[in-house]
DNA sequence: CTGTCATTTACCCGTTCGGGTAAATCAGCA
DNA sequence: TGCTGATTTACCCGAACGGGTAAATGACAG
């Protein structure tokens, strides 16, 4: 994959909260010569004002970040630089994260395992205005699309179930009578395909659509 | 914290998974005079027989890894070399990883995001026999340690609970009646301080008693 | 303006769950 | 051997849940 031709390298930015991943990640995207680290940063907020100063060619994005999300901050990038080309790198894989990372507008989703030569073929790859997803990445992106959206009553009443509450204490807690809740419930029962609130639960953390921090 | 006269420095193992990681972890480590990276591997089944041919003062150990898990490898490192001194390193940080790792010997456990100089500190703190807990999973770990033990049967049915089974299915599944399933929850829903099973079900998952994988 | 969809509430009914109580068996420990 | 704790099962009862059905409102798109 070595360019025969000499020229300007590839100018990477890294998002990443933890020191020693930034480092490292570095270090090996030095490694190769038609790739370059120009910027660094560990917290989502500085991200667009980082990107503002470099223009790199390739953002690599982490998704727990502290301050502001890794999907928020690629949101906040591509709304001031709709070409900026971003990818995803994080240990987390649920459907919601590919899904919401892509939809976002990153052009591809590692796994912070994927190993060095996949890494920078993808960082070529992407700065070369591809979409870079890995087999079985593109699966689990597929399944979440055929999922039936939740829509933002489900979602609460979700988040409610997580914290344990029973369908009387969410009626209180979202003003709503047990009637409707248990209404939503079916709803939310048929759109997960699962049969009970237990299962749904699990489904819901399972799949990234709540999170339980 | 600089030592003043020259002495060996303290050997340093790396075991996790992640190579980008264990390359900047290793840069972290050797730019601190006294410290320095002796072995790395990113396999549990490996830690072993690197620490027995390299006999390190310290190992850097990461939870969740390919083949062995990190505890598996810490309780086989200390059964051959009982004086070993592991410090485990993760991202995950659930009661039940903090009190299996120190169960297990780890003398030390640290977040990944832990900055740099604590860790250097933690190194040095731990070479020297100390056992070296933040405040916080001090804390965690107490908690851990005033909740009361499940037992076998309990864990079976958390387990077949988190899979969305009803109590009749659970019982089918471990050849039990449906009441003595009932009694096992009852007991459960005791001793994990909640109300029902969904409760139960996040807090398993909460506290890592058991997994989603 | 009309159809679609989210949202809300209502009622009925059978099933499941959770709590209380009781008791038998078995293993290990004092 | 007698006590403790894990495990098992049983019965009762009220509360919570899940499914079916129906319908009203409001918003938004075609």
């Amino acid at each position: 994959m070595k360019k025969l031709k000499k020229t300007n390298p590839i100018r990477v930015m890294l998002v990443d909260d933890h020191p020693a991943y930034r480092k490292g990640m570095a270090a090996l995207i030095e490694s190769e010569t038609d790739l370059t680290v120009v910027a660094e940063t560990g917290d989502g907020r500085d991200a667009l004002q980082v990107y503002r100063a470099k223009k790199p060619d390739v953002v690599l994005m982490d998704l727990r970040l502290p301050g502001l999300g890794g999907v928020e901050a690629t949101l906040a990038i591509r709304k001031e630089f709709p070409d900026a080309r971003v990818i995803v790198l994080t240990t987390f894989d649920t459907d919601e994260d590919i899904f919401r990372a892509i939809q976002s507008g990153a052009k591809s989703y590692l796994l912070k395992d994927t190993p060095d030569d996949e890494l920078a073929t993808a960082i070529r790859g992407v700065h070369a205005g591809k979409q870079i997803l890995s087999e079985k990445l593109s699966r689990r992106l597929a399944e979440r699309q055929q999922r039936p959206e939740l829509t933002q009553r489900e979602m609460d009443v979700l988040q409610m179930l997580i914290k344990g509450r029973s369908n009387r204490e969410i009626g209180t807690a979202l003003f709503l009578c047990e009637d409707t809740v248990k209404a939503h419930f079916k709803t939310l029962f048929a759109k997960l395909k699962v049969q009970d609130r237990t299962e749904a639960a699990i489904s819901a953390i399972r799949h990234g659509i709540v999170h339980l921090d």
